[in-house]
DNA sequence: TTTGATAGTTGAACAAGTTCAACTTTTTTA
DNA sequence: TAAAAAAGTTGAACTTGTTCAACTATCAAA
C-alpha cells in the first residue's frame, strides 16, 4: 500500500501508534505528476506539502541574473516544502518540478492544521523533522565554504548516487553552485 | 526583569499566556560569560541551549583544513544552539565563543524534555521556530550561490549593522566564507 | 525517422578569490 | 605604559571558476 512508505518515513522520526499513523495518512492524498509538471512556480502560493513515493522532483529558484539555483533534489522518500509559503501563505520563491513521472502524497494547509489540533504529537514530529533539515542546511552551508567544486560534486555523487543518476549535469552544476560548462572540466580532469 | 526579554522573543513565534511563559522561564537560568570564554567546543557534548540577554557569540567550525568557519552570530535577542549534538547528546561539531562579556538564559537537556512533556505548545513553539530558522538557511544558501563575496558583504553589513559593529573583519569574513585579506580589498575598493 | 531542442564538451580570454609574505595599526596583557 | 599579540593592509603570483562561442551528442516529439 502506498501509505506504507510514508508510514516508515515518519517512524525513523518518532515512534507512533498504527492509529496515530493512520490518523496522519487519512491527510495525505495520492497525486501523479508527469515529467516536467510544476508542482509550485515562484510567485504562486504554496498550498500543499508533500512526500515523494516514485520519482524525482527538483526544487529551485530563478534568481535577478536569470540563474537557476537548485535548493534540493526530492526523490522516494524526501519531503517536498515550501514552509514559508505553505505556512504563511505568501508567494512562494521557490519552484518545485518533476524530472520524471512521479507519485506524491499531499496534504493541504487545512489537512496540516487539522492534524496539528487533533494529533499534538504531529507537532513534535514536524518539530524533529525541521530540526534535522536545519543540521543538514548547516552542514551543507559549511561544505560550500570549505569545499572546491570539485570536492562538492565528490561529496554529492557518493552521498546521493540513486538521486544523481536520475539528473542531468546541468542540474548537478545549479545544486552545487557552478556552471554546467566548469562541471564539465571537473569530470574530464579525473578520467 | 531579564526574563521579559526572553518571552518577548517567544511571543513573536506564538502568542502564549503568562502562566505559560512563567512555566517556560523557570526552566532557564541566567549565566555570565566573560569576553573569549566558550559555551561549547567541538568534540564535547553540548549540555545547554541558550537565549542571548546582552553581548554577542559566535558559532563556528574548524575543518580539516584548520580554516574557521562561522554558521551565525548570536547577538542580544538571539538564540544559541547545536540541534545535533543538544538532541542526540553526541560530540558536537560547532565551537561557541562569547565576543564580548555576555549574559545568556540556558537550559538543560533535563530542563527541556520536562518542558516538552509538561507544555505540549512548546513543541509547536520550537516546530515554529525550527521552520522559520530553515527557511533563513535556505536563503543563506542561495545568497552564497547567487551573489559574489562583495555583494555578500554588503547584504551582510545592511542586514546586521548592529551585530556588525561588534565584529573583526577577519569574523566576518568567516561567516561570508571568504578569506580576511579579500574583505580587506573589496573595502577597500570601495572607497 | 527525421528534426528540432536540449545537454554536454572544449578552448581562449577573463574575473573572482587565494596565498604568501612583508608591513602597519590596533588591542591586549603584563 | 611598554611589549607582545592580534588585526588589518597591500602587492604579486597564483588557482579556481566564469563567460562566450562554436561545436558534438543525445533525446523527445511529430
Amino acid at each position: 500500500m502506498s501509505y506504507d512508505l510514508l508510514k516508515q518515513n515518519i517512524q525513523k522520526n518518532l515512534i507512533l501508534s498504527h492509529k496515530e499513523l493512520d490518523t496522519i495518512c487519512a491527510n495525505f492524498n495520492p497525486f501523479n505528476f508527469k515529467k516536467k509538471e510544476f508542482l509550485l512556480t515562484q510567485g504562486s502560493i504554496c498550498k500543499f506539502e508533500g512526500f515523494v513515493l516514485e520519482g524525482c522532483f527538483r526544487i529551485f529558484t530563478i534568481d535577478k541574473k536569470g540563474n537557476e539555483n537548485t535548493l534540493y533534489f526530492a526523490a522516494k522518500d524526501w519531503w517536498l516544502m515550501d514552509h514559508d509559503s505553505f505556512m504563511n501563505q505568501i508567494p512562494s520563491n521557490l519552484n518545485i518540478q518533476a524530472l520524471e513521472d512521479s507519485k506524491v502524497l499531499l496534504i493541504n494547509k487545512e489537512g496540516k492544521l487539522t492534524l496539528y489540533n487533533s494529533l499534538p504529537i504531529v507537532e513534535k514530529l514536524f518539530r524533529i523533522m525541521s530540526q534535522k533539515a536545519l543540521v543538514s542546511w548547516q552542514r551543507r552551508l559549511i561544505r560550500n565554504h570549505s569545499f572546491t567544486a570539485k570536492e562538492r560534486y565528490f561529496h554529492f555523487i557518493k552521498t546521493y548516487p540513486d538521486i544523481c543518476s536520475k539528473l542531468t549535469d546541468k542540474q548537478i552544476a545549479a545544486y552545487l553552485g557552478i556552471r554546467h560548462e566548469f562541471l564539465s572540466k571537473i569530470k574530464k580532469l579525473e578520467k
